[in-house]
DNA sequence: GCAAATCATGACAGCGCTGTCAATTATGTT
DNA sequence: AACATAATTGACAGCGCTGTCATGATTTGC
């Protein structure tokens, strides 16, 4: 493999391989019978290098299966190409949406995530966004819990993109991509109260600590304000939310609110979408009349709630594009392109059979 | 803050900050009036420095918000406390679920996941393996599409612990947590034999590319082969598994196969619980008689599939446990500490209303 | 009280790679 | 053919940090 004509650059230092015995660039460069720069600068682009080498040079990386080591590029001034993304949770279906989003955007660039999930703690949150920029990564992406003032500091501080994602309301530290939570709740509620509803309650899991879904009820509150209604019952259960949360707070919520002849006709907003599933889940083994005597309303658009043998009502959010989105806009601002502070990709209301 | 005491560190290089302001340890060290090298022990760990030292040393990193640069710590010899994470979806929760038991175990030891999601893509999954490797993670932890020999090779070159998940069947390139999918689908048949069933039918997406899914399939028609079954029908769809497609895919395989009064009962078996709902929802769609004329057996045991009226017949996997175990597994490995070649968190049938 | 052990600290070198700038060689122009 | 321009290559230094070994300071043992 190694060529005949001996040059200057084979004599010089022969790594000795330790116990790691990876290849490195020298030894690249030393087989191909080049310096270590153009060896470099052949396994990127190929700018600035004559076809010639760059195929001796390509030849002898996969002739002792080079593999480049990044955290050395990047030291020496590369770009990084890792992006810090930190989520409030998994569990909800919502953020691995947007992270399938991000994750591909990214991944077309050639960059990666480092994901740190806070579980909505903000301290968590706090030390995981100082964790992850310790890494100094090419940008950063957060879809804030109850963020600390510590947290955005370190954000502020980081000299590095970031991208806030999901709420377009809160002012941007640096840039933002999402919608209008508030906005999204008012809608439901105009759409309610066109709709001939009077009797509202609202059921919903630990909202204290996430920011959107208390935003949501807020405007929710605030549409119904308008026409001087106020939320007939409101039952908040601890813990994340998920189908059986909402079919439990279903049925926590019409033991004070009885519904069936004789009453108003009773709709239930629900803090999202999986929360509603559970909550027509109730509807169907109570033999409740769906949107007759009870009707639902959810917010996401999640496909499990259109797939229901009576479609929900909801929000649709564009959680794929929203991470794309985010991705897109880390890229360019890493790029040095010009982006836009805030991106609202907005909402859309989708009218099921449940109301 | 600094010292009135001129030392020789003090009067060494300062370290012109460039465009780039961010401190460096050493001038968290010449502020505290110490070498580099000490400021680096005390600041991490602080064994063998003294603690007047420590203090002042600490003292000076929160005065100018050190942050440090764990690129240059693990180039230098540090443990890279980055684990690579190489998963092929994350529309299903399933992954999700596995997901979140890793980052919640990694996390604990300070450790963060390198996100890579294959799609099911072969070629996909080897660019993935490759680039996150050219991170020189502490390790990676893969759940395998139809792995390329060349992702294989790569793999077993890394030098670094490879934990492979979900599947614990094929032979493990380094260790592996999972359950056996063949045994899962093999007790699904054996229970549905067990309960009378001699009709069944098979709907699923399109499993091909999911060796898991596969897998499954073929335990079911091993168990039902012990008794001299064979599916009368099989429905497959193109794309990733989704409620819809279940939906659709009911739909589809009853044309084929008539159910209700004069015909045997039917159970479909399900590539998965997503499918399974989506079977579900059809049936209610079409007033039929579940599990009278049409049975319906799911995998996974999803928290929506006990959710529904109907609580789903299912085969429930321990996905988040098996990312904490995953990640526990990689963290021993990183340790030096032995770890089981094969870790078997097994499954449990649940046998719900549907069948 | 003095050798032997322990503790605290620092000098040095280098992890593997890339930016900058300068040197060399090939190509084009009239 | 002589010069200007471009293409190709390399030397050098250093990114920010940590392992190793050596040194001086301090304590312990009998």
């Amino acid at each position: 493999m190694t060529p005949l004509s001996i040059t200057q650059a084979q004599m010089t230092r022969d790594p000795d391989q330790p116990d790691d015995n990876r290849p490195t660039l020298a030894e690249v460069a030393r087989i191909a019978g080049v310096s270590e720069i153009t060896a470099s600068r052949a396994l990127r682009g190929g700018t600035h290098v004559a076809r010639a080498t760059l195929e001796r040079v390509q030849t002898a990386a996969r002739a002792i299966n080079y593999m480049p080591n990044r955290l050395a590029g990047t030291l020496a001034g590369g770009a990084s190409r890792q992006v810090a993304v930190v989520l409030p949770s998994l569990s909800n279906s919502v953020f691995s949406d947007v992270l399938h989003g991000l994750e591909t955007r990214l991944e077309q660039a050639g960059h990666h995530p480092i994901l740190g999930v806070s579980n909505y703690d903000p301290l968590r949150e706090e030390r995981l966004v100082s964790d992850l920029l310790s890494w100094r990564p090419a940008g950063l992406v957060l879809a804030p819990a109850v963020s600390t003032a510590e947290t955005r500091r370190l954000l502020a501080g980081s000299g590095v993109p970031i991208v806030e994602i999901m709420d377009v309301d809160p002012a941007p530290i640096d840039t933002t991509v999402g919608l209008s939570q508030r906005a999204a709740g008012r809608a439901m509620a105009h759409y309610l109260l066109g709709r001939g509803y009077r009797r509202l309650a609202y059921a919903g899991h630990d909202i204290s600590t996430d920011p959107r879904a208390l935003s949501r009820l807020q405007g929710l509150q605030d549409g119904l304000a308008e026409a001087e209604v106020t939320l007939a019952a409101t039952v908040l259960l601890p813990g994340p939310s998920s189908v059986p949360l909402g079919r439990d707070a279903v049925g926590q919520l019409l033991q004070d609110c009885p519904v069936g002849a004789g009453h108003d006709r009773l709709v239930v907003c629900f803090s999202n979408d999986d929360m509603a599933v559970g909550g027509m889940f109730h509807a169907l083994s109570a033999g409740l009349d769906v949107p007759g005597d009870l009707a639902l309303a959810g917010f996401n658009g999640l496909a499990i709630g259109q797939a229901l043998p009576l479609p929900l009502t909801t929000i649709a959010s564009r959680r794929v594009e929203i991470g794309e989105l985010a991705g897109a806009a880390l890229l360019a601002r890493v790029a040095g392109k010009p982006v836009e502070k805030v991106q609202d990709v907005g909402f859309r209301l989708v009218i099921g059979a449940t109301t």
